[in-house]
DNA sequence: GTCGAACCGGACCGATCGGTCATATTAGGA
DNA sequence: TCCTAATATGACCGATCGGTCCGGTTCGAC
């Protein structure tokens, strides 16, 4: 299997130039998605095309290395979230920054809608993400503040619905997302006597290389 | 302005191919999204490149004529449920069809998600569905079965963020929107002394020209 | 200072896209 | 049947993409 990067650059000049691709592309992928142009983020870094792929071997392989930064990210904030006190506020809080990130991000955004995700590092990151949210919704779940029947893979599954309902205005309105958070958490809530039609999922199931669903 | 298409072909051969092109591009745009090429549209219809452009002046005015086809639909769906004896099972229903819709056609799922839409037609469509969800929302309100503070313009949103929701499952549980939409629609029921904290949404911004937020 | 290996840059490649145009074909009224 | 205007065609165009490659440059150990 190859396809991997240089592990660590060792001149001065290539450790230096790796930081600053990771960065700019960052931010690039961050403003506009996916789809910005290795040509283009080589420019903004004011460096040849060559050098991009000189420090990664692919497109995904650069996406999957900023990806996974925010993916840690977010789970280091789950679990840090655990040992709170109020459960339920906790869940909260995370699906706030969860929100957050996705709203911020619009790559982050894109990789983790898609229904098929090829990178394995990638796809590790969206299970730890879901057994990170799962942890946090047992909690609120054995207080009997959420339905019994939500899962963390639900509710991973929830924040990107989240920011999908608030895109159209985040433009004119970039706190709207919070409306739609406000809403999806009531619904999650105790609902006596109601119980949701489908079965929850457990796992996302990632490994098909069908057709994508995403958007 | 032009970028119109030649209102109804005279010969016989052109209306029927033009017939034939929109069946196989509704088809090609449903299973794949609005990425499928023009070339690949014209293939499937055995038909020549150049023949699409007589009939559609440009890739952008093929998917209008399309997505206008299924706006209308939903509106026609939205307003004989306004006649409906019971409100809360009429904007059930029609989120139901909603969701459906979005489900079953990628390419409408991705127009109506981005957050500027160029086609002022299409743009038009929009407005006519939010107006409509609007109308079903307001009887349900009135009836106290959702909350006060929850608008068309939800509704019409929330339908994309269900479809998103559900987005990685579907290829494995092609039915598990169906559990996103009961859960949301327990959110959007009336919650005795709790209120949204973003102001609702009147109308969408679909005039902006700027970075897509869509996805 | 010297030298080799690591690194950089950007011309280049093949594929794909939306869209155009000159030419060939055909429908259908006279 | 014939003629012409409407229609169909697919080679072609320019732009853009991810990715390659090799000649020139630079770091840093000695």
């Amino acid at each position: 299997m190859t396809g991997t990067t240089p592990a660590v650059p060792s001149r001065s000049d290539a450790t230096r130039n790796r930081r600053l691709l990771l960065d700019v592309a960052a931010k690039a992928f961050a403003e506009r998605g996916v789809d910005v142009s290795i040509g283009e983020i080589a420019q903004r870094a004011g460096l040849g095309k060559g050098t991009v792929f000189r420090h990664f071997s692919s497109k995904e392989e650069l996406v999957a290395a900023i990806m996974l930064r925010m993916f840690d990210e977010l789970v280091d904030a789950g679990t840090a979230l655990l040992t709170a006190e109020d459960p339920g506020l906790a869940l909260r809080e995370f699906m706030t920054a969860g929100v957050e990130i996705y709203v911020r991000d619009q790559a982050f955004s894109e990789v983790i809608g898609r229904s098929s995700v090829q990178h394995p590092q990638v796809r590790d990151a969206i299970d730890r993400l879901c057994d990170t949210a799962e942890a946090l919704t047992a909690r609120a779940r054995q207080e009997g503040i959420v339905r019994p029947d939500v899962t963390g893979t639900d509710v991973v599954l929830l924040l990107g619905g989240i920011r999908r309902t608030a895109a159209p205005l985040l433009i004119v309105e970039p706190q709207a997302w919070r409306r739609y958070l406000d809403l999806t958490l009531d619904g999650i809530t105790t609902h006596p006597g109601r119980s949701l039609p489908h079965p929850p999922p457990r796992h996302l199931p990632l490994t098909t290389p069908a057709p994508d669903h995403g958007c």
